[in-house]
DNA sequence: AAGTGGTCTAGACCACTAG
DNA sequence: TAGTGGTCTAGACCACTTT
């Protein structure tokens, strides 16, 4: 069953092998691979080393590993294609947040909670919203859930002088959301843009959104300027890139 | 150093502690780490402990181990802003393509390798290019480089009968690349539409792109539509994670 | 209680890198 | 050659899940 003399390592033939059997679907997704005791027999190798053939495809995010029950071949996420020209006035009219606008459109049953909190800025935030480092800044942390599940985590900035006296500094910023009390601020919304990355979750956000590990996250941070340039408003998110795609589209000129 | 009777794992508390010292900067970008056989006087645990504290570090990204050599802080790699609105036909006039105009705009020396195939299109391919599956496509495979370094990988796959008779077939599709020769033959591009995901790359991905451990992949699938709507063009590549950033922009309405 | 994975130890030998 | 990480073994005890 291994080759121990062919210089490949023999956990990572045995991965190899068990990560055959899984794209052959001879391991459906959902079904359980043999406990380590059955793989120690099978390939007469010691518990460590079926341990680290595990991990390898544990580390890859082919299987989920769960203890006291066993090894399971991951099932494939349901992909939410999120279609950023959904952050319409359209939406807003219709007493919706940019994120109840995406969800529902996806069928889910949203939530939030927030925490509103006011801090100075920092290099980055002062830079990103044409601010002094230092200055004071209204932060909004969100928390957003799907059918009861942590789906995405939200930190919005805003430099201060454009929401006090607004709702925006409320937990509930009333109908419409954050963007709509701007607007009737005198803060017209003109241009959006979007930065977008990847990187590996912290162990923070890998328990907070229930990351299985090997599970990257999509960073986006997004800039709502207004109509004369001037940046609103600064938020990072933070999603499971296993459950999203980011859609845009632009005309070719 | 370690609290053995706290309940969290010896190896979580190591890999803490080693983070803790990262952030704070008394191990620099760069810098080495102490050596296993360091660490195991020092915390007075097994070497397979030592092991598993520093794996936590490097699965998280924040370490990289070289064989031999012993375990490095991983330096911050130069992150590259994409803006796709450079996908333009101003760039095209000026003799490149999307990748050179990006890759120059950031000052890289780029330089790209070609295979073009031709291929029956699968489901996913027929259901974006609107077309039949089983229907011929024209397939360019491109590996990109910067100074030498892989880059990027790019699949683009274009219904054959738009490019019959064009240098698209041809490994050197001549000045302004693929997209000025679909507009000679007639096909005026009229939207760009892309689809942004993450997820761990694959081994032969890893060792192409030479990713350390942890670090994720930026996928992307792009989709060229001529004036009327008609897809052209899907291109699917994929990009390292540590070393790009997306940026879009839209108006608000 | 039985079966599963999680953690830890102690020791061995090997492969790669550097001086 | 000395020092580093890579692999593998054998055994122990613990924590979680299921029956």
């Amino acid at each position: 069953m291994v080759d121990r003399s062919s210089g490949v390592p023999i956990h990572r033939q045995i991965a190899a092998a068990l990560r055959e059997r899984i794209i052959t679907g001879e391991y459906a997704p959902g079904s359980k691979l043999p406990s380590e005791q059955q793989l120690i027999e099978a390939y007469g190798v010691s518990r460590g080393t079926v341990r680290e053939a595990v991990q390898v495809l544990e580390v890859d995010g082919i299987v989920l590993v769960e203890h006291g029950r066993g090894v399971f071949v991951r099932p494939s996420a349901n992909i939410v294609r999120l279609a950023r020209s959904r952050l319409s006035r359209a939406a807003r009219a219709k007493n919706e947040g940019a994120f109840l606008a995406d969800a529902k459109a996806q069928g889910f049953a949203p939530s939030s909670s927030v925490r509103v909190r006011f801090e100075h800025a920092d290099e980055r935030a002062a830079g990103l919203l044409a601010i002094q480092p230092g200055d004071e800044v209204t932060v909004r942390d969100r928390v957003m859930r799907a059918n009861g599940l942590v789906v995405q985590l939200a930190v919005s900035r805003l430099p201060r002088e454009f929401t006090r006296g607004t709702a925006i500094e409320q937990v509930d910023t009333g109908p419409g959301g954050a963007y709509a009390r701007l607007e009737e601020a005198g803060h017209h919304i003109g241009r959006y843009g979007e930065d977008v990355g990847a990187r590996m979750p912290t162990t923070e956000e890998r328990s907070q959104l229930q990351l299985p590990p090997g599970t990257p996250v999509l960073t986006i941070t997004r800039i709502a300027y207004r109509e004369d340039g001037t940046p609103l408003e600064m938020n990072d998110m933070t999603l499971p890139a296993d459950r999203y795609r980011l859609g845009y589209e632009w005309a070719a000129e």
